[in-house]
DNA sequence: CGTAGACCCTGCGCGC
DNA sequence: TGCGCGCAGGGTCTAC
């Protein structure tokens, strides 16, 4: 389901109803996700304070504090600047109930069809809602994914670069650090399909097979060719195409093929401006007269203009 | 090391 | 209506 805009999308539809809540109790219904669930480890978010919401990659850090904030006192701090500007220049190590442990952040990743929605804390079970997590206010964050390729676990907020899931990854493709000298340089010594390299995390994040289409599409590139036959000019062009597409793809609200939708249920609409992913025998909308193909690479249907693609 | 392919799992839409 | 098939937004592991 979701790639980097949906996944960005989520946190900022769940960062203000989070920030300043606190986990009161967690209930693991269904322990069988990529990785099973360890419900020991996420109980020790009970008592705990969301303090933010961030994102990498396709994951979604939810860090917490031990120590209790009111609500009131949270009002307004819908900005994580300012909230750790409130609470010191480090949130998280100036927690008393964390001093020792340090914070706790909870990882979720959705797989291919998670989602995380925020119901009432009575709403009944639904299928397939492997975790709930019941908060102060009354609420309860619901975690469910059907096909099981989603992954959920509490790590220390202090080390969290430092984990298994995290360390490999590359460059934030929104962040200043992503431009086209990073894949040019990246792309050295490698013959890999192109699309190939920009479904690559530890290359750069985020960018699934929809946008990876979709970016290749904007930056008139053949999402067969090597690496190694791009030019040094071309890599700019591509990594201007990724940071676009995906930045119109958040402001959009993300992409609703079937069932993604933000942590109150919101669809996307960025599915409309979708140019070539799933249009296969759709006319180019470049208006070049060709129809735009679809081929598998790497088993993931990709689709292109054989036309204005080269 | 880089690359291609299999695999994990359930649900949906399609053609018959 | 029912059934089998192919396909689906992710990541990891293995063999070469």
């Amino acid at each position: 389901m979701p790639e980097l805009p949906e996944v960005e999308v989520l946190r900022r539809s769940l960062e203000r109803p989070l920030v300043g809540d606190r986990f009161d109790a967690v209930q693991v219904h269904f322990p069988t996700l990529r990785e099973p669930l360890c419900g020991p480890a996420l109980r020790r978010l009970q008592g705990r304070t969301i303090r933010r919401l961030r994102r990498r990659a396709k994951y979604l850090l939810v860090d917490t504090g031990g120590e209790h904030l009111p609500r009131r006192d949270l009002a307004d701090a819908t900005d994580p600047i300012r909230v750790a500007g409130r609470a010191g220049p480090d949130v998280v190590g100036k927690d008393r109930g964390a001093a020792a442990s340090g914070g706790l952040t909870l990882v979720l990743h959705l797989g291919m069809s998670g989602r995380l929605t925020l119901v009432e804390r009575t709403a009944p079970l639904v299928d397939h809602e492997h975790l709930g997590f019941e908060l102060a206010s009354g609420r309860r964050l619901r975690f469910c994914d059907p096909r099981r390729f989603g992954v959920a676990f509490v790590a220390s907020t202090e080390s969290l670069d430092r984990d298994r899931h995290f360390r490999h990854l590359g460059v934030e493709p929104l962040s200043a650090s992503f431009d086209g000298a990073v894949l040019a340089d990246l792309a050295r010594g490698r013959t890999a399909p192109v699309k190939t390299f920009l479904m690559n995390a530890s290359v750069v994040v985020g960018v699934g097979n929809i946008y990876a289409s979709e970016a290749l599409y904007r930056a008139r590139i053949h999402p067969r060719r090597s690496v190694a036959r791009i030019a040094h000019r071309r890599f700019d062009v591509l990594a201007e195409a990724v940071r676009e597409v995906l930045g119109d793809a958040i402001e959009q609200g993300g992409t609703t093929l079937n069932d993604f939708a933000d942590g109150e249920g919101n669809s996307g609409y960025f599915q409309v401006s979708l140019d070539v992913y799933g249009r296969e025998g759709e006319a180019c909308p470049a208006g070049c007269g060709s129809r735009i193909r679809r081929i598998v690479i790497s088993n993931r249907s990709t689709y292109y203009c054989p036309r204005c693609q080269r």
